[in-house]
RNA sequence: CGGGGUGUAGCGCAGCCUGGUAGCGCAACUGCUUUGGGAGCAGUGGGUCGGGGGUUCGAAUCCCUCCACCCCGACCA
């Protein structure tokens, strides 16, 4: 492609509404446009980045042997009425009516779709298993939609269904799916990781998030550095300590306090470590008005594992200034489980200290050396907090390291959730009738755009992996208009290297050099080109990668061998 | 939906407080010069000042109202 005839859309300033970097590259480099909140247009040049990622998801679909196919997105609601979700979706859910006041809605996804599809059509178990999907775009009128294509309204997605007669099966297939994920990603070029999402449905691994590493992203996930085990940090167990508690060696003091609040406050006032304070949390309660949840100093509640306790109210709600005077006596700041009066859970990481600090429940004191056992019983112990950097994995082998991602895919077992509800069945080998088995498996494909650009990126734009750059190598060309030579060669090139397949992109511009070397840097490419009148001189051709400062040259009879090496190799 | 904020040229902004009929930088266009890291000079075009209503001799500016967009919270590919 030449630039003149696919005009760049590059901007130098950054608009103001764009926060996190690939919204704002994705925006300078002139991939999209937006036309509305959370709607954006992809151009020429961004779409040529989407398709290549939509056509690696569709091969890999393909070579695990699922089917293509594709269904609307405008949705009879009734459909959604049928699977009981028409009122758990909520206004994410985008509706209107037709000419004949028939309800419709935009589809969020597919389930229901598909479900009703499966019925009509599938009849046997003959048939089974079976694995349809679409790439195809979605709309959820978000709250709040940001970061451009990473949080859109309309988005582009590939969404999968299987059908089975048994859990064996469907195990089997989300296996399957596991792999297809794991090489789409790896074809891409981009640093991912499985994680464990919702390990409290019927046991068992049933889903995994698949998250792209980007330091901008929004999930937190935990994983070890002994084994596969990965977790969305809001579920990653935090295991038992398993030292021994030491024996007391101090006795209980009260100390006066005044003013010291935080555990920050009260650890440098008394000189003591955050580890050995207790801090207690006071929340609404199931069973009691309220709950005291205690946690060591140098920890942080996890909100998702306390919501599950059956003895705190769900959702989690902290108890108010008012709820704790009255229910203790005294103000947040001096709270402790030393003879307070309504149920305690203790984190399991407050059971193996000794001699610790606490508050005294009387204004402006607190508690020194105190010990479970000989001061207070041990309460109730649940495992309560956030798992950190360096804490052991919960599979026993390695270490937990924390690292922030992007959630790009999601494999999920569904079970008979929607076969049940649209009586989904299939005749068996017996002649009985049979619910089928169902597992559903998306990715975000516009949202892995942006997520690449979060993990490949420098302070001139864009490093894109070469499996899915718009163009792989750009030909550059010093002052052609004035070197018939230097033009010559450029378009020898040009011709040469499309005629071995590869994507190119020529800035055939008549503009100085360093606003085409900005513009190739801004929007990407991983391999440049520049032909001057110097290098040829000298008989040679540089040649630069994106992610590397130097230049390299190459004799010019075999710059086109290097390049098809070069690419290859990716 | 709750809380905060912004709408003035394609983009980024000033002007508003204290009303007098719209400006700066970048981009665009033309010409000349320049050409190995986002050029220089000269010139040109481009605005119902988010919409509607009001106050006033006069409104970008003051008042009312509607709308859009952005940021903080719950949701998700």
């Amino acid at each position: 492609m030449r630039v003149s005839k696919f005009p760049l859309l590059t901007v130098k300033e950054t608009p103001t509404d764009a926060e996190i970097t690939s919204h704002k590259l994705m925006i300078r480099s002139g991939m999209i446009r937006k036309l509305a909140a959370g709607l954006y247009t992809w151009t020429h040049l961004g779409l040529r980045v989407l398709r290549k990622v939509e056509n690696i998801v569709r091969d890999e679909m393909n070579n695990a042997g699922a089917l293509e196919l594709q269904m609307p997105t405008v949705q009879p609601t009734e459909l959604w009425d049928e699977s009981g979700r028409l009122a758990q979706y909520g206004p994410e859910l985008l509706r209107f009516r037709d000419r004949h006041d028939r309800e419709f809605c935009y589809g969020p996804t597919h389930e229901e779709i598909i479900t009703d599809f499966a019925r009509k059509e599938l009849k046997s178990h003959k048939q089974l298993p079976i694995n349809l999907y679409q790439i195809h775009t979605k709309f959820r009128d978000e709250i709040r939609p940001r970061f451009g294509v990473m949080r859109a309204r309309e988005f582009l997605m590939k969404d999968a269904y299987s059908f089975h007669t048994n859990y064996d099966c469907l195990e089997e297939e989300y296996q399957n799916m596991f792999t297809a994920y794991s090489n789409m990603f790896t074809k891409m070029g981009l640093e991912f990781r499985p994680v464990l999402a919702d390990t409290g449905n019927i046991g068992g691994s049933k889903s995994h998030e698949f998250h792209v590493l980007a330091s901008s992203g929004e999930d937190a996930i935990a994983f070890s550095d002994g084994s596969n085990y990965a977790a969305n940090v809001e579920l990653a167990e935090a295991v038992m300590p398993n030292e021994p508690r030491p024996v007391p060696s101090e006795e209980l003091q009260t100390i006066d306090t005044p003013d010291q609040e935080t555990i920050e406050e009260v650890s440098s006032f008394l000189n003591v470590p955050k580890e050995r304070c207790i801090k207690t949390l006071i929340v609404a309660g199931s069973e009691s008005p309220v709950i005291a949840l205690l946690l060591r100093g140098d920890d942080e509640l996890n909100e998702i594992k306390a919501d599950k306790l059956p003895e705190v109210e769900t959702p989690l709600r902290f108890a108010t200034d008012e709820e704790i005077k009255s229910a203790v006596g005294c103000n947040k700041g001096s709270l402790g489980p030393v003879g307070i009066e309504i149920p305690v859970i203790a984190d399991r990481n407050t059971t193996n200290i000794a001699d610790w600090t606490c508050g005294a429940n009387i204004e402006g004191k607190h508690l020194r050396g105190v010990n479970w056992e000989r001061d207070l019983p041990l309460p109730q112990i649940a495992d309560l907090r956030k798992v950190k950097d360096g804490d052991p994995s919960p599979d026993g082998q390695g270490k937990l390291s924390i690292a922030r991602g992007v959630e790009v895919g999601h494999i999920f077992q569904l079970g008979t959730k929607y076969s049940e509800a649209f009586k989904a069945a299939v005749q068996n080998e017996a002649g009985e009738s049979q619910t089928m088995i169902m597992g559903t498996y998306g990715i975000g494909v516009s949202r892995i755009v942006a997520a690449a650009i979060e993990q490949n990126n420098d302070d001139r734009g864009i490093i894109w992996p070469d499996s899915i750059a718009p163009f792989q190598v750009a030909i550059v060309p010093m002052n052609m208009h004035k070197s018939e030579r230097v033009q010559a060669k450029a378009e020898e090139l040009y011709k040469e290297l499309r005629k071995n397949s590869i994507d190119v992109l020529f800035d055939d511009r008549k503009a100085r050099p360093g606003f085409m070397f900005a513009d190739m840097e801004l929007i990407g490419i991983p391999h440049r080109i520049v032909i001057g009148d110097k290098g040829l001189d000298r008989g040679v051709i540089e040649y630069r990668k994106r992610d590397q400062g130097e230049n390299q040259d190459i004799a010019v009879e075999e710059i086109i061998q290097f390049m098809k090496d070069t690419i290859q190799r990716q």
